[in-house]
DNA sequence: ATCAAATAGTTCGATGTCGAAATGTATGGA
DNA sequence: TCCATACATTTCGACATCGAACTATTTGAT
């Protein structure tokens, strides 16, 4: 097994500071590592689809939660773990874009309803396919038991780590 | 085992579109998930000790890279992952805490040279000790054995999309 | 020795997020 | 019914980041 950045990271807290255990780092770095690459991937492939990765994130949680659908700007902004302010802004952009739909509920004129436009949902099916694939472009240095392994672990961490679900 | 927030979005994304495999989204949503419950939890942490976890990346690189010491800000930037123009701001903020010392470096007045002042190095050194023992608390929920597992795998990810070693 | 290209850092304008305050709407108890 | 409280969203100001343009310094080819 070859050495990546986080091995000399930990190499060198070691020699200078050979009284600390460090190994927390060696996951918890490399998973803030890994996802920050993920993430930078994830922005090129969205860009060449003029999309920008949170534009996506709010069209696919509206699509897959189309049985539940329309949502409202808070659940829409806890499903996408930002705060509400922030899904104000994200709606007012993809409104102009014409990608989604914001109406008052009228049972309760607090809130809006959120849905995906006809060229929105058109988007997001089209972009969400190529999206795994891209994905499982990058998890191919993984075996299929590799990748089940890691998503294990991953939702042991989560679930013991107060990630529940949401609902 | 129990199911997850993922669990929910993968089980979603069956229904509306069974016809594509989102099975990668296992992998690559978790890791997202769980870099972003990492971090709220580290910046909850180095609030505590009246430190921004920028701060912390900062002080923390310069402290483990003694060796080498001291850094030039485009260096200290390719090892916490951000852009030149971002780290002009954080050193900036650094030296007027009194954390680290800027200074040209005369062998080529191009670079500057940063250092952590006695304060800073005293500061990163008593925060390490407390910031390892709070990572650990986050992974009491995985065996020692589960954590060497999900640290490797984590490595094979990382080698296979190319981060490696930066020096 | 000169000057174009490379390198290092900073400045600038734009962007997206946050927390706190403000606005508007609904609910439940007196 | 009235009004305090809860709830949903928006507005506001602050902040950290980015990429591109800019300044200063060094290097190397001629």
């Amino acid at each position: 097994m070859d050495r990546d950045a986080v091995d000399m990271i930990l190499e060198q807290w070691n020699k200078e500071r050979p009284d600390v255990d460090v190994s927390s780092m060696g996951v918890l770095g490399r998973l803030n590592r890994a996802s920050r690459l993920a993430s930078l991937d994830v922005q090129k492939f969205m860009n060449q689809f003029g999309l920008e990765p949170w534009e996506f994130d709010v069209l696919a949680t509206l699509r897959r939660s189309a049985a539940e659908a329309p949502l409202t700007p808070g659940r829409l902004a806890s499903l996408t773990m930002i705060g509400s302010a922030a899904m104000t802004n994200r709606v007012d952009r993809l409104v102009n874009r014409g990608l989604v739909h914001r109406e008052t509920n009228p049972e309760n004129r607090r809130q809006l309803l959120i849905s995906l436009t006809p060229e929105g949902l058109a988007l997001v099916d089209d972009v969400v396919e190529h999206h795994v694939e891209n994905q499982q472009k990058m998890l191919d240095g993984l075996s299929k038991t590799e990748r089940t392994q890691l998503a294990n672990l991953l939702r042991k961490f989560l679930l013991t780590n107060d990630d529940g679900d949401p609902s």
